[in-house]
DNA sequence: ACTTGCATGTAAGTGGTTACATGATTGG
DNA sequence: CCAATCATGTAACCACTTACATGCAAGT
């Protein structure tokens, strides 16, 4: 849910750096259903670092920058451990391109095509990022209920944009023909 | 996406209180992409009258409180199309239940069970609304459409979840039989 | 030469949530 | 008698986003 419980569920597993949280947050297998900028993620390790949640060593790279590499502590885990007690916040769904698809009968046939489109063409690139999860690094059993999860309903998604997508196009608006044709 | 669109979306289709607004947000068919609360859609509305996009007038009403009936002008209905015109934002979907049940492993029996019962009613509660939503009133056919695309979704999840519930149960931690027995 | 990736962080701004304030009526 | 529904609105707070600042190395 929020930036610092995100944190300490991916240091729960092993040690990582900020820039790491966020990859595996925007990429990783969990990706479909948490998300995290940099401008959340690093104040938050600060404050967990402050509580002794979490734990810092510097290490240097050649050539890289220095990372900052954070480890649970003790205290960590089991602040974790009692959040996943609390009562669990409701999902939150939230589409855009859902309510663009409302007011198709205002628009173009070339905006809704091309909307459309690029929103299929996310759909399926969310899934393939969570196949090429679940196959990479043989998650826990758990873990592979959660993407099996993702999977099942995504693929639906996809299935019924490349099927009725057509039908959503067709209700875009009605061109109007020869208008200002002397022009 | 935002407060101010989402009002101009609904009043597009006609009239309407703050108050309506939101019951529309939470509870219409849309409700399962959109999201508002008092707190956002009152500041909205003045933002909006104040820039010219809606009118109000105020209804007296025996028995209860006056209401504040919004219209779209002319303005709000270009503003609203030419934002519908804007590249879309990315849909957002965050689950505080997902990230639980990557964690069952640390959780006892009883509470993921009572987690993923309540998950699922959940899943099918909303999934009646939005059925309820479809057959009600008639919606026009992009209406029907998206309403079909969520119906599509809530679908597959409310099936994962019945048949592979008991797995994600059969995950959790296990007792351990006899501790502090002798207490 | 430029972009991308690695890597950390801050500051300002935004947008929204939560809680409060008010008040009449209806139903359990 | 209490809770819920109808109905509007404000104020404090909070978390997060966006943009900025810095800098080196490797690839195109």
């Amino acid at each position: 849910m929020n930036a610092k419980t995100l944190c300490l569920s991916i240091l729960y597993e092993g040690e990582a750096t900020g820039y790491e949280i966020r990859r595996m947050s925007v990429e990783g297998e969990c990706s479909y259903f948490v998300e995290a900028s940099f401008g959340s993620i690093y104040p938050a390790l600060t404050r967990l670092e402050d509580d002794k949640l979490v734990t810092s060593r510097v290490e240097q790279q050649s050539g890289k920058p220095a990372k900052k590499i954070y480890s649970i502590t003790e205290a960590g885990r089991r602040a974790f451990v009692s959040e996943l007690y609390e009562p669990l916040g409701e999902d939150v769904f939230r589409s855009p391109f859902l309510l663009f698809a409302r007011y198709v009968h205002l628009l173009p046939v070339e905006l809704v095509e091309k909307r459309g489109h690029d929103y299929l063409e996310q759909a399926r690139a969310k899934k393939k990022q969570i196949e090429d999860a679940l196959a990479e690094h043989g998650s826990n059993a758990a873990d592979a209920w959660v993407i099996r999860f993702g999977l099942a309903t995504l693929g639906v998604a996809v299935g019924y944009l490349e099927t009725h997508m057509n039908e959503l196009v067709g209700l875009s608006r009605p061109e109007r023909v020869n208008k200002d044709a002397a022009e």
